[in-house]
RNA sequence: GCCGCGUUCGUCUAGCCCGGUCAGGACGCCAGGUUCUCAUCCUGGAAAUCAUGGGUUCGAAUCCCAUACGCGGUACCA
């Protein structure tokens, strides 16, 4: 026979997000967190956090706290207020094993881990698929209940039922239909010798008692689903809707990792990207409204009034930063000062304290010069200490010291008429441009250069509304002396 | 090895389910415009024989089959 399992109808929705607390939240995590974020709340279904803490070897220290810490910063809220710790469930998962025990659909299996190294060893000489011999179901009740008494240190075995169904198929909310034969499938450890529970079992307990209705996670979580649904059926609980979302990847195609550049979510954030923009980004790795829609940049809220599992690609995504550079850019270029102001401060502090009004202005001509938030000042050192550069450069094209002085001296005048009230970016721009006439490479040039000593800078007008009328006279000043 | 999943411009993708627009958009790149320089902004351009080979059809990126390649899984890790 066949087992098929079909995606009916929920009338509630409700999703989860279940890392293991490895140490941070990755960034495909937090694309898998959003996807299921998304589609719970587009669904005005509930979404749910769940820490999946059952391998104690791998146990890091305040791991929790910063994946809490990541996905709030992010804006993906959950609904339970207390945080499930598989960990703390132990006995839940002992009684389900002990139920399936009991009813011959799992059983102790007392193979040492060299036993079963020398066994795939054997069969992949063989080349046989590794898979357990089931030694251990075939002994006697007595011999079992004599190494329980002994104490012999033991895992539970989910017994797959290979010989009623041959074929396990279900629907995958991205992929469609989905087929494995049972007999390739292991029969897997769901409780081990320490007492916890191992992925699967866990799992399929948690997604069950919590009512999951939606499993969205990760592409390598697919050739274990036929187990996970013949756990769902031993128990004879309903099964979940399973969508298996594309891998992120390395531009060389392999699953991203650390070796090729930075995965987790706090990486980014130290390097000035925004929330807003780490979102969008990984929302489209992998994921478009479609109908042809050519919108690019998305809110939160669009992101879930749009969202739909059937618009999720099938094939993996490369994590192409220069895309993400772009996109934040476009979020720093939109976001208003006072808001830009104070998601920059916490890299202010490499530069001398200069106030909140005088950054203001700072952020207000280089918004559009900024992809990230950690660039500020970078390329604009001259609006924080005077400059130092070859007198050379103040020239526009071949005019010489006469004209150059002539010029430097006409802008000096001219800032000096300038009364405070008008000292504003679009006065001075109208000023500036006004006193150039015809002749604005030979006069916004060498104006531009005393300011900042620079090639390539903003107009000078900007740096003298920035650095203020004392400092740009000054400045001046010093570049004319600098001519003779 | 075996099992599974995938494959449209360099990259992210629309289109595929319901065969018939020069295969559309965005990033990046190139050129031009605006401009004292840079950035922004605007305009234009190059860029995919829709992995390959068969088939079905008057007609296929779209339907079917095979092959190749890539990736994932094959743990008392998740």
């Amino acid at each position: 026979m066949t087992a098929t399992t079909t995606s009916k109808s929920h009338t509630s929705i409700r999703t989860r997000f279940a890392p293991s607390p490895t140490g941070y939240l990755h960034i495909g995590g937090l694309r898998t967190a959003l996807y299921s974020f998304l589609f719970a709340r587009h669904h005005d279904g509930g979404f749910y956090l769940r820490i999946e803490d059952t391998d104690r070897s791998r146990y890091v220290a305040g791991a929790e706290e910063k994946l809490q810490e990541s996905l709030k910063w992010a804006g993906l809220t959950w609904d339970n207020p207390e945080i499930i710790f598989q960990s703390q469930h132990l006995s839940i998962y002992k009684k389900y094993a002990e139920q399936l025990v009991s009813e011959k659909k799992a059983y102790p299996c007392f193979c040492s881990p060299e036993e079963l190294d020398s066994m795939r060893k054997e069969q992949q000489a063989k080349k046989m698929a590794p898979k357990y011999d089931r030694r251990c179901l075939h002994l006697s009740p007595q011999e079992v209940k004599q190494k329980i008494v002994t104490g012999e240190a033991h895992v539970i075995r989910f017994l797959i039922p290979n010989e009623e169904i041959v074929q396990v198929e279900y629907t995958d909310a991205i992929r469609g239909k989905v087929g494995f034969r049972t007999e390739l499938l292991d029969d897997q450890v769901i409780l081990k010798s320490d007492g916890f529970p191992t992925y699967h079992l866990a799992s399929v307990i948690d997604d069950h008692v919590m009512q999951i209705s939606h499993v969205i996670r990760g592409e390598e979580w697919l050739p274990s689903t036929p187990k996970h649904i013949l756990l769902y059926r031993a128990f004879g609980w309903e099964v979940p809707v399973f969508a298996h979302l594309p891998l992120l990847l390395n531009p060389d195609r392999s699953k991203l990792s650390k070796r090729q550049g930075d995965v987790a979510v706090e990486d980014y954030v130290q390097k000035g990207y925004l929330k807003e923009a780490i979102l969008n980004f990984v929302a489209l790795l992998g994921w478009n409204p479609g109908k042809g829609s050519e919108k690019e940049i998305f809110s939160l809220e669009e992101l879930v009034k749009n969202f739909s599992l059937e618009q999720v690609n099938k094939a993996g995504a490369i994590f192409d930063i220069k895309r993400l550079d772009w996109m934040n850019g476009e979020y720093i270029k939109r976001m208003p000062i006072d808001e830009l102001y104070k998601k920059v401060q916490p890299w202010m502090s490499k530069y001398p304290e200069v106030g909140e009004e005088y950054w203001k202005r700072v952020l207000a001509i280089e918004q559009d010069r900024l992809d990230r938030l950690d660039q500020i000042g970078e390329k604009n050192p001259f609006l924080f200490v005077d400059p130092e550069y070859n007198s050379t450069l103040l020239r526009w094209k071949d005019m010489d010291d006469k004209i150059l002085r002539e010029m430097l001296e006409k802008a000096h005048a001219m800032i000096q008429n300038i009364p405070k009230e008008n000292w504003d970016r679009e006065k001075l721009g109208e000023i500036f441009l006004a006193e150039a006439g015809e002749r604005r490479g030979e006069f916004l040039w060498p104006l531009r250069v005393s300011l900042t000593g620079a090639k390539q800078s903003p107009p000078p007008q900007d740096i003298a509304w920035v650095i203020g009328k004392e400092a740009t006279l000054k400045r001046i000043h010093i570049a004319i002396l600098l001519i003779s």
